[in-house]
DNA sequence: ACCTGAACACCGTTCAAGT
DNA sequence: ACCTGAACACCGTTCAAGT
């Protein structure tokens, strides 16, 4: 219930869907939920920003950005890539209902994009690029949203079982970057 | 649109829900929907099934029943191990709708729980047990689950870039089995 | 016990109408 | 250019009523 004293905008919009979704979660976000919130008439929501779907294309993009700030740290190419996929695995576990969005959305790889990038780089430094190194960054970056549905999945349905996500994430990164380094030719 | 010529019961509908969704995807399976295809009214599903929600469980139980029936094949423990993620993996290749369903719903866990049995067997005969065993468990699982939703990815976007998805699981797997072998002081 | 239609409270989207 | 209400075609679910 938010009174505009001047006018709607396409931001408006957007800030108020990320607003509900972060608050409610996804499935609160609809065109009339929406318009209470903005305090407007559903249809003006359809002027500025389309319809819903382009609506959650918006929302996916603003999480897109928010990813390329994300900096490697660490004196090694493997410390650097780990942090990079740490770095990733907590953003997104900060935006679980965005996340789910763009997952619905088959958005899950322009996300890890700018991520994606990063880790290319270090990768080269290890001497790895090419079809390798594509293969690589896929396994790198589908552990890590594997790892984020995991914890989705123990926050809804409560922990059926005694396991850490943090620890099995671990696990599964050292076997990586392992694997990574031994084709890179550095001996454990 | 099939007449009922007796009556109906709650696996007509689960068959009549499993033929929608297997047909024309998970946004087609509408109460409203099951019912023409049932050719029955909209409130019979009702007494029969309970609500959208059992119902869908309901049809993850059944994928559940499906999974029961894979079996080991493979000299050594680790190709046993191979092999049953890669049945796992093709299973659920064949039902993505199904299987997106029971993602949505959180019990991903519980399709794999029957592979996730008979990879604790092979585990043991490698001497891994316990609260690593069941690290092992997870990534595995995790692995195949990912590799699932690439391949769904790639089929909707289409494939913006030039990744083998089946090249791609055959890389982490066996990273994750030199892991595992390390492990159990199987020396490559 | 089983099946029905009517009704309720929701959806997303369109469109003619206002200013 | 921007915002509105009315209307349309959908949802899931309930409930009194039929047999």
């Amino acid at each position: 219930m938010v009174s505009a004293t001047r006018s709607l905008t396409p931001e408006l919009v957007l800030e108020g869907a990320g607003r509900i979704v972060d608050r409610e979660g996804l499935d609160a976000l609809t065109m009339r939920h929406l318009a209470d919130e903005l305090g407007v008439a559903v249809t003006s929501i359809y002027w500025h920003v389309g319809n819903r779907e382009e609506l959650g294309d918006a929302l996916v993009d603003r999480l897109i950005a928010e990813m390329g700030t994300l900096r490697a740290t660490g004196a090694t190419p493997r410390e650097r890539i780990a942090s990079l996929a740490r770095a990733l695995r907590r953003r997104l576990l900060d935006r679980p209902h965005v996340v789910a969005l763009a997952h619905e959305r088959s958005r899950t790889a322009t996300v890890f994009r700018p991520v994606s990038d990063a880790m290319a780089t270090e990768l080269a430094d290890l001497g790895i690029a090419g079809p390798e190194a594509a293969l690589a960054l896929r396994a790198l970056e589908l552990h890590v949203v594997t790892s984020v549905l995991l914890v989705r999945t123990l926050d809804r349905f409560g922990s059926t079982e005694p396991v850490d996500p943090t620890a099995a994430f671990e696990f599964t990164l050292t076997a990586l970057l392992d694997a990574l380094e031994l084709r890179a030719g550095v001996c454990p």
